[in-house]
DNA sequence: AGCTTTACACCTAGGTGTCAAAAT
DNA sequence: ATTTTGACACCTAGGTGTAAAGCT
């Protein structure tokens, strides 16, 4: 169940022949120049067996039913300048670590492709529109309540509800910058802490895991391209209740 | 300028002879009994000079000129069963820490005295009521944000908006508990992390200080006794908007 | 009489998609 | 022609003091 893919704002090759919770390990860069794309090296050159230890750990994806409904339509996410949030949100529980244990949980998110999309409304599909935008920079969101107790995560669940996605190339809120009209596969890591110096910089001392799923898979957008999408999140996000059909009244209605 | 007194839910004693920046140092505790009251003991029962490496921090309110206006009145901060927030807010910045080092912040609010006040309101002044009811749990309010790095604490005001208090004794929130129509004073707590193992409830391997603000000293009501304080909550609190004179207009003023 | 509780209107703060305008 | 931006109405979520009611 192991398998090397290639990582940090590289591609991320085909995700089909992956089962619904797949798993990626640290795999060595192909591109020599890579590295220097990468802002924040999380994953180094050369490809690590996890230990035991680390192999035990499971990550289960809780909003899983909502995402497979927006996956079997094509999950679009809006990016702003000021950063947007993702909907539905990213919440994993764990199980296999270690109670005493501290563990940093993070995410990022990759790019699936080196294709750029465009939307045929006539056909209501995607289609590809050429070659990807350069890549950006890349960002890791590490969840504030980070670093995690072992014990705490066997107890909570872990919800990345204020990660907020931005186009902006130049945020400096530390937002995930991402191009819009490109698909990209959220990540989320787990790294077990040996000692308190270690930093996300300095991977050495640490043991790590990365957890993918692969129907949390979305396409970056401006504004919603696929009518049945903009349904969906009105439908689901609560912060979207006003523009229900329910809500959706007319006077006289209201007042009946 | 290190001065030791009693501490953790005990009664602080007079705070008239210190300076607008006092300190608190551990001290002994008189009562023999006072341990078995502190259910999260943060001060060890032997005094301990700083070393000197954390005598060299200081500690200073920046919302001070806030809290004057209220301590000249005599500031009250209301108590609920589901707990309110203070206002104004306690927000300090430090200096004279280690850029590298990692810092604990927390907060805890101890008695004053060993009475209970009542407010004789065709007087406009507090009168000494008895003596004080039964002490509550002590609570700390670990700032949400620790650990800082001393680089963090250098650049960054740390401001405890976040932290609530509550007359219920029951309260499972882990809000700071209180008497109403008594006297107290917030303190601010800096520990120094020596290794990630310790934790709060044993300080042996870890340094800290502790500051006091006189200024802050409030008495924790269930509704407002002094109207004077009323109004200035009122002019100063953002959320209390809706309740100042310029917001108070007829139909007729609102339209003209 | 003194103190506490509760529902409430009125705010702050900020997360939604909309729609027209602007940018490319 | 397509994509992006920004002001906007409409929400969620929750922090205010108020005033009447309840408690002791």
């Amino acid at each position: 169940q192991f398998v090397e893919k290639s990582s940090c704002a590289q591609p991320l090759g085909e995700l089909t022949s992956l089962d619904t919770q797949g798993e990626f390990g640290r795999g060595g860069s192909s591109s020599p120049s890579s590295s220097s794309l990468c802002t924040e090296p999380l994953i180094p050159t050369t490809p690590i067996i996890p230990s035991e230890e680390m192999a035990k750990i499971t990550c289960n994806l809780e909003t899983k039913e909502l995402w497979d409904k927006f996956h079997e339509l094509g999950t679009e996410m809006i990016i702003t300048k000021s950063g947007r949030r993702m909907f539905p949100t990213i919440r994993v529980s764990f199980s296999g670590v270690d109670p005493e244990a501290k563990y940093i949980v993070l995410m990022d998110i990759v790019p699936v492709d080196n294709k750029r999309y465009r939307y045929a409304y006539h056909r209501s599909s995607w289609l590809v529109a050429g070659k990807a935008d350069p890549p950006l920079p890349a960002r890791l969101y590490v969840h504030p309540d980070s670093p995690f107790t072992g014990e705490q995560l066997l107890k909570q669940m872990v919800s990345f509800e204020k990660v907020k996605l931005t186009n902006n190339e130049l945020d400096q809120h530390g937002h995930i910058i991402l191009n819009s009209m490109h698909k990209y596969q959220p990540r989320v890591h787990i790294i077990k802490k040996k000692d308190h110096t270690a930093s996300l910089l300095n991977l050495k001392s640490e043991e790590f895991r990365t957890f993918i799923f692969p129907e949390t898979v979305f396409t970056a957008v401006t504004a919603y391209q696929n009518q049945l999408i903009t349904k969906l999140k009105i439908d689901s996000n609560p912060f979207a209740k006003g523009f229900r059909d329910s809500s959706r009244l007319t006077d006289i209605e209201r007042k009946g």
